[in-house]
Order: C-alpha cells, then structure tokens, then sequence
DNA sequence: GGGCTGACTGACG
DNA sequence: ACGTCAGCCAGCC
C-alpha cells in the first residue's frame, strides 16, 4: 500500500518540475498544486534542500520577488537562472501578470486568477 | 510526544 | 506604496 504515503515535499517537487521553461510560479500557486494551500512555507522548505532535477529558480513569492533567504548569493543566482531562460525582471521583480505559470496546465474551467 | 522554526500570504494601519 | 501582525502546515530537535 502505500505508494501515497508521498511526503508533501516529494509532491512539491513533482510540481515544481512541471513549471515549463520561461515561466514562474509562486509559493501558494504550489503549495495548492501540492495538496498544501495553506502550506506555502512547507514549499519554500522544500525548496531549500530540492535535489537535482528541480527548477527551484522557477519559484517566487506571491510579489513576483525572490524571497529573502538565509544566503543572498542564491538570490542573485535566481535572479540569473530566470533571465537566462527568458523571464525578464522589472524593477527587481518578475511581472506575474505575464509570465506566471497557469498551473494544471489544463484550462478547461482556468482563468482561476486569485 | 511536545515545541520551535521557516525560500509564505493576506490583512491592517 | 510600505511596515507590521497573525495564521497555517510540515519538518526537525
């Protein structure tokens, strides 16, 4: 049995892998894909030990900012990895509007704006 | 088994 | 627009 017995931060990293190349996600927009909506630090958790595999970069907060972390220097290389896939920064931050991931992948019933 | 921390978010002043 | 407070969940000591 088991199988489901996935921790959530196995179900994280399975999300986060799914946020095609050029788009970003928040922290909440996981969590919820996860099973977790009212987890959103579990997700920044994850993200803090995610093995290979995982775009990591991939995850800003709800501000489309880089959340402060204990060490700048992964900021900074965020910052890096986003630009070189194509998510261009304004003002620092990463315009959600246009370039947050919708989630799901699927749109049938989308539009779920928060 | 109990308690604290944290790569968050939303609301309030 | 900015700073502060409280809420919530999972993981770790």
């Amino acid at each position: 049995m088991a199988a489901r017995a996935l921790d959530a931060r196995v179900r994280i990293y399975r999300v986060v892998r799914r946020i095609p190349r050029g788009r970003v996600a928040t922290y909440g927009q996981i969590a919820a894909l996860a099973g977790i909506p009212r987890a959103p630090r579990v997700v920044g958790a994850a993200m803090r030990d995610c093995p290979a595999g995982v775009p990591w970069h991939r995850v800003v907060n709800a501000q489309g900012r880089i959340s402060p972390r204990r060490r700048m220097s992964g900021m900074l290389t965020q910052r890096i990895l986003l630009v070189q896939e194509g998510v261009p920064f304004r003002g620092g931050r990463v315009p959600l509007r246009t370039h947050r991931w919708p989630g799901g992948g699927d749109v049938s019933c989308g539009s779920r704006s928060r």
